[in-house]
DNA sequence: AAGGTATATTTAGTTAGCTAACTAAACAGT
DNA sequence: ACTGTTTAGTTAGCTAACTAAATATACCTT
């Protein structure tokens, strides 16, 4: 029976916000199983790679190295998170972690010439690959895709801002 | 400066898709930031209620308990995933896993007296908070938003099917 | 009946996220 | 100058996902 299996898609029985919720968790969970291959096959994860592509830009944009904290607001990720990414790209050889010199707290972090070459490498493949996984919507869509996620992501960002105890109540 | 902070949210000089992609993985991490404490109010995980759904929704429509693939294909993740939820929520007396009748090889899992009266009681809350985490987005966008994520996922599902190997070339 | 293949689950080991609790440095107010 | 608070980062320990490989049972074909 190649046609379908019985898997129920969506449970028409829901609320609207609760199918929307579910089919959002379910597109990321496929989005995020079509793009591992593709970054495996550079022998990096997702989380590595976005690491590499903040700091590349970063690096061509402005001058200096990022501090771990930045990189963390960046990704929406804890400290204790950003200290394990950034350790494994290190040991990899990737990038190279650096005192900074004004604040003796601060550790700063930069691409070495070898994280510098592959993460530009996997940039030019990237967005043919995000192109193709994403093909099954029209430009169209995608633009209504991204316009509804902005908005939703911008109305919920405020609620969970890091000092506000979320859910408290 | 309460208005805003440094970080780009969305960077304009990315193809469409990128662009799209990027606030995909964006909104998901602060939903998900906003659901966490929800859930940890009733002392469980998101991946714990979504197996508890599971199986009172089933419980509820059909006779039988459920075997783990079932699960794992329910909810997108590898066996050796479903066993350690599972075996988490055995441990914490929420479910409970015994052997199938005609088959050796499964095990199958239903909710303990305890697990089902939890679940209930989640259940009850569960759509007020989405609908509130939602809430940035008015019924229509909703419903535009939901159409749009059930036709990209249905779009990529074929290509990241469990045996056909992803992103091989 | 035996052998080979397929299916269901587990184990071992990795990455990545989290919280809580810690160290160390910077800053602020007396 | 001291004390107290805030900020940057790490460590320890948890959950949850993954792959690769092992185990055990079922099925199928001859």
């Amino acid at each position: 029976m190649p046609t379908s299996n019985t898997i129920p898609q969506v449970d028409l029985n829901q609320p609207l916000a609760v199918r929307t919720f579910r089919s959002l968790i379910r597109a990321m969970g496929l989005m995020h199983r079509a793009m591992a291959p593709f970054f495996a096959g550079y022998g990096i994860t997702a989380s590595q790679w976005v690491v590499c592509r903040i700091l590349l830009s970063h690096e061509e944009e402005t001058a200096g190295a990022l501090r771990l904290t930045d990189l963390g607001d960046r990704l929406l990720i804890r400290p204790p998170s950003v200290t394990g990414v950034v350790r494994r790209l290190q040991s990899e050889g990737y990038i190279k972690i650096g005192a900074s010199d004004d604040d003796a707290r601060v550790k700063r972090v930069r691409l070495t010439p070898k994280g510098r070459a592959l993460t530009r490498r996997v940039r030019q493949a990237h967005a043919a690959q995000v192109q193709s996984v994403l093909g099954g919507l029209k430009e169209i869509e995608q633009a209504e895709l991204l316009r509804l996620l902005v908005r939703l992501a911008d109305a919920i960002e405020p609620k969970v801002s890091k000092h506000l105890e979320v859910g408290h109540a």
